[in-house]
This record gives structure tokens, sequence and C-alpha cells, in this order.
DNA sequence: AGTAATAGTTGT
DNA sequence: ACAACTATTACT
């Protein structure tokens, strides 16, 4: 019985439209009084991805005008183990982005993070005080990110193989156990790529990060009935040769490999 | 049955 | 030594 947040299991796809999941508990973003509102209610003020002057309309957000090259799932997934230095000036990057809407809490009780192992230096709550920083990334406080994605894979359910193969590109295990098991992020050494992965998805917008996680793992079953992951005569290696910009959503690239 | 967690092992 | 993978087990 180590079950955690009373979970409404009421949504099978990782759509971000929810209807509305009202009567879900207290995870709901309160304030999605609109339609949309529950689409950015979720992002925790979403830092307007650092764009000077143009302002982003609604109607063009379909452009990521601000970063397009960092992403994990549209990098192939095969070499990513020497990360270059992420594009600068992105992310502010802040303590711990406690959501001013408040949908903390989605558990109810405490932590489960308690026992034991954290050595973490209280770094969290450093949400006051303009924290701000834009700039680079700093260190990335392990503990609240890996909470923060159980919390948000369980909001979707979204099982940890689609989000760790998807986005992380690691396998489940490993996902689980970094989530269970966060390493502070001063004696983390290469597993910083990881969690700056899982960083970057919590920073992005709902239909981005979806994006994400179907880019990859497009796996329709029967559905429309036309897909071409069916049979995949073995694509090989190689095969993803996608476009390098797509207009609108990138639709499906190819079958997924694996 | 599906998903999460753990163990044990391997590669860098 | 760290990070990650695979396989296995446990739990829902």
């Amino acid at each position: 019985m180590r079950d955690e947040r009373g979970l409404a299991p009421m949504n099978n796809l990782y759509a971000p439209y929810h209807k509305d999941v009202a009567g879900m508990g207290q995870s709901l973003s309160p304030l999605s009084g609109s339609g949309l509102g529950s689409v950015h209610g979720s992002q925790q003020a979403l830092p307007h991805y650092a764009h000077p002057g143009a302002a982003m309309p609604a109607d063009k957000m379909l452009t990521p005008t601000g970063f397009e090259a960092p992403h994990p799932a549209m990098l192939g997934r095969h070499g990513e183990q020497h990360l270059s230095a992420p594009p600068a000036g992105m992310v502010p990057l802040g303590g711990i982005p406690h959501p001013p809407h408040g949908h903390l809490g989605a558990q109810g009780h405490g932590q489960l993070l308690g026992p034991g192992r954290e050595q973490n230096p209280a770094v969290a709550g450093s949400q006051a005080g303009g924290g701000s920083n834009s700039g680079q990334m700093e260190e990335i406080n392990t503990k609240e990110v890996a909470q923060r994605i159980t919390t948000e894979l369980k909001r979707y359910s979204i099982p940890q193989a689609i989000f760790a193969q998807r986005v992380l590109c690691r396998s489940q295990g490993t996902l689980s156990d970094l989530l269970r098991n966060p390493k502070p992020w001063s004696k983390l050494k290469s597993g910083r790529e990881t969690f700056r992965r899982m960083w970057k998805w919590l920073q992005e917008p709902e239909f981005q990060r979806m994006s994400a996680l179907r880019l990859a793992g497009e796996r329709s079953r029967g559905g429309t009935g036309r897909d071409g992951t069916g049979p995949a005569p073995a694509p090989g290696r190689a095969g993803v040769a996608r476009a390098p910009r797509s207009r609108a959503v990138p639709a499906k690239p190819a079958g997924l490999p694996s």
C-alpha cells in the first residue's frame, strides 16, 4: 500500500486537453475556468522564454521561437552522452518553482521523501528574493525535480518506461531509481545530463512536453488504422531524418525503433 | 496485465 | 566510482 496521492485515473491519453478533471482532487489547477486555462495553468509562470521585444502571440505559439535545438527527442536518441553546453539564456532556473497557483500539495500528505538519505543543502525555498537567475543552469535541485517529475507523470498517467525512454533516453529502472533516490547535484558527475533533461522537460509547455513523448513513442494501436508503425520492415538504424524544422507539430516522423 | 521498484551486472 | 541496463520481483 504505498500509494500516494489519490490520483484519478481518468485520463488515458497523455493529452493535455483534459476536459477538466474536476473532481480530481486538489491537483487540478484552480484557475481552470476557461478552456485554455488549464493548459497553462499547470505551467508555472512561463518565463516567456526570454523574448525581448517580440511578444509571443498565442497564435504563433506553434513556432517555438526560442529553442528548437535542445530537444532530446528531436535530436535523435543515440549519442547523447555528451552534453554540449545547452543554449544559454533561456530558462530562468530558479530555486524551486513553486507554482503560484498552487497545485502543490498534490499529495496532501507529507512527501514521501523522508527517509533518510537526504543531504541536500536546504536549497529549496530560495524562491523569494528575486531568485531569478537568468542565465544558464545552475544547480538543479535533483530532489525537487524528481519529485515534480513523479507528480507530473502520475498526473498524466505517463508510465516511467515511456518517459524514461522517450524523454530521457534511459531505461525504466534507471528512471525509477533516479526518482526515488536522487543524488544531490553536487555529487553527480555525468548523471547531471539526465536530470537536466528532466528539468528541461518540466520547463516546457504542455504540448511540447507531450510532443516529446509522442514523437518517439508513436505507438498507436489500431485507431485510424493508418500508421506506418505497423509492419515496419526493420528500419535498421538510421531513419531519423526528419525535416529540420516543421511548422506546427511535426506530426509523426516515422515509426519508432526499439 | 501493466507498472513500478529492486537486484545484480556491465560499461565508461 | 558513477551511471545506466537488463532482468526479476512486487504491487496495483
